[in-house]
DNA sequence: GGGTGGGCTATAGCATACAGTCGGCGAGAT
DNA sequence: ATCTCGCCGACTGTATGCTATAGCCCACCC
């Protein structure tokens, strides 16, 4: 200890665990005096939730620490650290002694995600309709066109991705933070569920933002939460059905 | 340390756990229903928790894994992954390369809080009033007769105790864990804010409850509903009611 | 042949060690 | 006297080491 200037050798512990800063994507060359560190943990627990999400590993697995601090190229420290989170999030469970398995999602669970979002989006629609400023109706027209264009070019990741903004922007509207932080945790695992399963709507489910939007523009709050509560449910009942066709697809075949 | 289970054993490669095995084991069938270590770090959180939530670690207040470790008599390890818990769920704020500190409640926070609360508590009582078996019905009325009794012995720590039951049996009620988990959530952190200002609103607040579980019992989700949304809504507006009131006092002390 | 117990291996849980960074404080310069 | 720069202590972030346990396999017993 203490050995501060005098003993430091300058050749210990230098260039390692770079692989991972390129994994999230750190092209800067130059460096900033104001760049935060940047926790190896959230690097680690950004790109494991990314291979839950993308079925790289699969519901059940069993994710061991050693194999997964080898693969990243860090240490088990952080790897148990991002596990935490992932468990505290409902992505993974962690049983004690035997370590942190994939969650496998139930149908039930999936229906009570998808009611409960329901429920919160409603709430946010409803708040944002009372709070709206020009600007922030001015930004739902916008990304609302974004949505129809994806839909015109038939591009299903740009709509998708133009779903999810205009959902976060009705969100940030209503003002309330612990909803927000709410929605984003259902809204992610919903996503999860309902991946494999059923993408947008489409068509109709911009037909529906519209209304919305018009809704909360005019400041009807009432109507604003009415209607995103029958989008979001009928994003639901597009869930069973689907889910219901797969089944029968995989008897079939 | 060491002051958890036996741990001077030597690390001869033979003499292995037999004797604690076997004592632990016991014969057939008697026990094994699921006794699992527990974790040293969910004992750590739950210190933590407690701590912060009787205001043992004031807002603001930097947690330093040292001090901590020592004082409970374990390494950093567990520690830190407390900590990360408690961060996912809004008690600390985690800075990094600076540490952990108690989150400093804001009154705007507090607000959203409540009226977060009352939506999922709401829709609790909805789903409760659609669901309710004749048990669980029982099970209630017996809660509003602890209540009753807490009333009349003019104990808060007993009524506190008694809404908590009551609260949570209804959320239980509704048979949605997802809803459960955000509402248990929710809930501590609503105590933490609300308890230096308030306690329950007595009398009042049990009346409610008692017409509530009238209306779960005849299953009128409708108004179980509503009455819900008005009972907390209530408890929102003590709070600031109280709140205020506290300001004044300050400000004539 | 089937059940049972011993021992082995892999792995989580915990502890300790090490290195880098942040903020403070004081000595020296202006 | 004030400002600046470099040193220092403290603490976090990361890595590594150690131990106990869970589950399995196989030998052994009945």
């Amino acid at each position: 200890m203490t050995d501060r200037r005098g003993t430091t050798s300058p050749a210990g512990a230098n260039g390692r665990r770079r692989s991972l800063g390129a994994a999230r994507g750190e092209p800067r060359a130059a460096r900033q005096p104001l760049e935060r560190p940047a926790p190896l943990r959230e690097a680690v627990y950004d790109v494991i939730a990314e291979m839950i999400i993308n079925r790289e590993l699969q519901p059940g697995e069993h994710l061991v620490e050693n194999e997964l601090a080898a693969h990243l190229g860090v240490s088990r420290q952080p790897v148990r650290e991002a596990l935490q989170r992932l468990h505290n999030e409902g992505w993974v469970d962690l049983r004690p002694a035997l370590g942190a398995f994939v969650h496998v999602p139930t149908e039930e669970e999936a229906d009570q995600l998808l009611s409960t979002r329901t429920l919160l989006e409603a709430e946010s629609a409803r708040l944002a309709a009372k709070l709206a400023t020009p600007e922030q109706i001015e930004r739902l027209k916008e990304l609302q066109s974004v949505g129809e264009q994806a839909l015109s070019d038939d591009s299903q990741v740009a709509l998708v991705a133009a779903n999810a903004a205009l959902h976060a922007h009705v969100v940030e509207m209503s003002g309330n933070k612990v909803l927000a932080q709410l929605i984003a945790m259902v809204d992610r695992r919903v996503r999860w569920y309902y991946s494999p399963i059923a993408r947008t709507r489409g068509r109709e489910a911009w037909d529906e933002h519209a209304l919305l939007i018009e809704m909360i523009a005019t400041g009807n709050s009432r109507r604003a939460g009415e209607l995103m509560r029958r989008h979001t449910e009928r994003t639901r009942e597009s869930y069973h059905q689907r889910r219901k066709d797969g089944e029968e697809q995989d008897a079939a075949s």
